[in-house]
RNA sequence: UCCCUGGUAGCUCAGCUGGUUAGAGCACAUGACUGUUAAUCAUGGGGUCGCUGGUUCAAGUCCAGCCCGGGGAGCCA
């Protein structure tokens, strides 16, 4: 019989009264009677009751943690308190023994820190468990948002030749022989002889390629996983990870932020509908671990109420002139608590986004027209009327969308569709041309406004799960010096 | 990469100004238990004190270097 999936058993009263078979794991063996099973399909554990005239005393000693059994019984109201339905068993198997004395994850509390070292193990515990289950109905609600509103999926490469894309350090691949490449004559390598003809990487964003599709497919989208060679070594920042970088032509700034907050309620929605077991776990979790942290380092909301604002209040929306102009005012400046200086042309550093989000707004902030030098050469020029013009000095269309917390969780921008325009700031920013004559072609046959951004899968599941290292949140993260399992 | 902090049993930790056989709780094993909810009770086994070197009569404890984790920063999503 094909085993019933647990969440089913406990959900559909019609199965009460049936006998069927569940598959999982054993969570806990109590008083040499009591099986909490779980299979993954829910956080919830179906307790499996075993008549001990029936299964001796050597096959109970199976049931030990995290082994795999089989049970065939009738589902009945439990006699206990504990839950709504129980399993009366009559027929158990073993499908898989699990040595208590090895098995390393134990029925009590772990630290994150060893069960990040168990990675492979980690999923059989609640809190992971939950965390997957809601990565997929956010991933899942992606494409939903997207494919709504009428976006394709795209798939950008995950190798390019190009090392122009600007957003960062990148992994080289290549065949060649470490300790002996193929050499040119003034002794640098001869990328010519290696797999691709050129130097290649893995890609660490697929927006350009994204925006030559935009250009004819109108709406796109790609979803992929992106590689960043940094040396971060941060609870925010992973080597491999996935981003969701939508692309639409004939679509300016303000669209780009009104998409970029219509996917984050759409997906928190989805996350609330869908999800609510494991957020109840999550949040419980979360307030538990407040508890032993200081008073005022702890947030006022739990993690579903946090949810629920966010879902309920229109994202604040603030120059980046506008911004600096908060932050000069505000106390820790004129305390002078900042750590990194304010003045209209810096990059606003994290002490400055979480002020905004989390003192000043206390909720998500999007913030438009950043000074053109600290951003990348194809976000578009204001000019005056537009919003986020400044008369302080050259402003882009970007647009950042900060999260308490987290902080930059998506960067944008309308990108520059002018082709002098372009040009002419490729070469103020010292970006090859020659190298991205594709892109450029985009400006020379048909160009359009256009715009689009990206966001951090990862960094958005933490959000939603309350989790505070992004390690703990994709199922085997890669980071530096890290790469196990 | 920089600053701070940590590494002692399977896990979470204690171990004083260096001192003789390194502790606790949980987990695990064995036994008991027919209504338990991280069950409970009894008994028991379990340690290269991160690694390497140094100081010392003596190092878990002091010093140096390295490795790994955590928190913060930079870079960013």
């Amino acid at each position: 019989m094909e085993p019933t999936p647990i969440k089913s058993v406990l959900d559909d009263t019609a199965l009460t009264g049936t006998t069927l078979t569940v598959a999982g794991w054993v969570r806990t063996f109590r008083n040499d009677r009591f099986i909490a099973l779980n299979d993954g399909s829910t956080i919830r554990n179906l307790q499996c009751v075993i008549d001990q005239g029936k299964v001796d005393a050597a096959a109970r000693a199976r049931f030990t943690t995290s082994a795999a059994v089989k049970c065939t019984g009738l589902i009945v109201e439990s006699k206990g308190s504990g839950q709504r339905v129980e399993m009366q068993v009559t027929a158990v198997e073993v499908l898989g023994d699990s040595d208590g004395e090895k098995y390393p994850i134990q029925p009590k509390k772990h630290s994150l820190e060893f069960l990040r070292e168990n990675a492979h193990l980690r999923f059989r515990t609640n809190t992971y468990s939950a965390i997957f289950r809601i990565r997929h109905q956010v991933s899942f609600g992606i494409h939903e948002y997207f494919d709504s509103l009428g976006y394709n999926y795209f798939h950008s490469p995950i190798i390019t030749a190009s090392d122009a894309e600007g957003a960062g350090e990148m992994f080289r691949v290549s065949t060649l022989d470490a300790k002996n490449p193929p050499l040119n004559e003034d002794g640098s390598v001869n990328w010519k002889e290696d797999f691709f003809g050129a130097e290649s990487r893995l890609t660490v964003s697929g927006q350009l390629q994204a925006e030559l599709s935009a250009l004819a497919l109108g709406k796109v989208y790609t979803f992929g996983p992106t590689f960043r060679a940094e040396n971060s070594n941060t609870a925010r920042h992973l080597a491999e990870f996935w981003m969701i970088e939508p692309e639409a032509a004939f679509m300016d700034l303000a669209g780009d932020m009104d998409l970029a907050e219509g996917l984050c309620k759409h997906l928190i929605a989805r996350v609330l509908k869908n999800s609510m077991d494991d957020l109840q776990f999550l949040d419980a979790r979360l307030k538990e671990e407040e508890a032993q942290k200081p008073k005022e380092q702890r947030s006022e909301l739990g993690l579903i109420d946090r949810l629920k604002f966010v879902l309920d209040n229109p994202f604040e929306r603030i120059t980046y002139t506008d911004a600096i102009e908060i932050l000069l005012r505000s106390k820790p400046h004129q305390k002078k608590q900042f750590q990194f200086p304010v003045e209209w042309g810096i990059d606003l550093q994290s002490e400055h986004e979480r002020y905004l989000v989390e003192k000043h707004f206390k909720k998500p902030v999007i913030v438009t027209g950043y000074p053109g030098k600290i951003k990348a050469f194809y976000m578009r020029t204001n000019g005056p009327g537009d919003f986020g013009y400044s008369d302080k000095g050259t402003t882009v269309a970007a647009m950042d969308v900060l999260f308490p917390g987290i902080g930059e969780i998506i960067g944008g921008s309308q990108r520059e569709e002018r082709l002098d325009v372009l040009e002419a700031r490729m070469k103020d920013m010292g970006v090859d041309e020659k190298e991205l004559w594709w892109y450029l072609d985009t400006r020379r046959f048909g160009t359009v406004p256009h715009a689009g951004f990206g966001l951090g899968l990862e960094r958005f599941v933490l959000f939603v799960t309350g989790m505070g290292n992004i390690r703990d949140v994709i199922p085997f993260p890669r980071t530096p010096k890290s790469a196990e399992f």
